[in-house]
DNA sequence: ACTTTATTCTGCATTACGTGCATAGTTGCA
DNA sequence: TGCAACTATGCACGTAATGCAGAATAAAGT
């Protein structure tokens, strides 16, 4: 129902000027960081040559990402909250709601067709490249985080949201490997459906 | 570039005098960077004033560890793949041994008394810090490479790791949080019997 | 078109993390 | 005791990341 865009973006998606070069902008660091990343690794990259091929300063790059690292963020986060809270979180049916949530995530990650080939890029360096390796752990906790922000916070939601969150990831790793080629949502489904509570 | 360095505990403790002094230097460095980051913050806290506590050199400090964050790591990885590769990993009873290897790791968790507060207070500050939290999601992710690195590396295999992991976590935020009055070992496998595989 | 206002970009200075290297200091061992 | 191995330290250096102030650019008002 929602219109899916970019990663930790605002809901309003202004068409205006100001507003199409800041996604322009942030896109050509991605695709420098992404191409750079890959061709001479993380640690032997500098911000300042990502700065340089997606023509900016060194310091405008510190104002679109917080980090070297982040760069390659993935769109993580999407709506998760919402997906959540959407659904009733009352007493033992939370599975369905986080099942929902990464579904929702999955979703609006396959139906992004323009962003795919970034998108698919990025997972797979974060396989190659420790430190990018540890920054997807680190914003798969976030989400995970953020997921149970919505719930009570007891052993089993904290378990399934962790195990739910795993199973995505795992998925994404996978379709990612096959660039894209397999059912995201599918592949979420199945690995959602090994590990459904069962009692 | 690449550092290997590993703060996994060695088989071989050994008695020697180097080693006896490594050992009190790195708790200390522990003890020092955990209780500074709990007063003053994580981000306020430099490690020469760590290594200053500790009463070593800024230098020393990265002889001993790799970041600032990881003076707080947490002793995943212990034994993790001995345990996975003990038992037998054919097809589908893969489960069993990653399930063990988080037993493994709860158990010398609990066990080891001495280091128990540290630990504790260190799980804790790794829920309250956003850095120290990604670096704690870092290592789970680093673990659970390492789990699967004597697997298959299929989808079901992954999804159950991954899975297994979070439940280790959400355990041991559970258990640091109610101070280790809980037995950890019960937890976890309370935790793993929510997401045991049902086919 | 021209001025005014808001937002973004950039250069500069600064702090602190992290590494390589050379050297001094310890520990182990014959 | 003397030699070999290991550990600690100081120094120099690169660079990630932040704050600030002013230039450049977009939006809005006249």
């Amino acid at each position: 129902m929602q219109k899916l865009r970019e990663n930790i973006v605002q809901d309003t998606t202004l068409d205006t000027r100001r507003e199409k070069n800041k996604r322009r902008t942030r896109q050509a660091i991605r695709a420098a960081a992404i191409e750079l990343f890959t061709k001479q690794g993380f640690a032997d990259t500098t911000v300042e040559q990502i700065a340089a091929a997606a023509e900016i300063s060194t310091r405008t790059f510190f104002n679109y990402f917080d980090t070297k690292e982040q760069a390659v963020s993935l769109p993580y986060g999407l709506r998760a909250e919402a997906s959540i809270s959407a659904h009733g979180q009352n007493d033992n049916d939370s599975w369905q709601s986080i099942e929902a949530a990464c579904l929702t995530l999955a979703t609006a990650l396959e139906a992004d067709t323009d962003e795919r080939p970034t998108l698919i890029a990025g997972i797979r360096l974060c396989q190659r490249e420790p430190m990018l390796r540890d920054q997807a752990s680190a914003q798969r906790g976030r989400w995970e985080q953020l997921m149970l922000s919505s719930l009570d916070q007891t052993l089993v939601n904290r378990v399934r949201v962790n195990a739910a969150a795993g199973a995505t990831w795992a998925s994404l790793s996978i379709w990612a490997e096959n660039n894209g080629s397999a059912s995201l949502v599918q592949t979420v489904r199945e690995a959602l459906g090994t590990i459904s509570p069962n009692n």
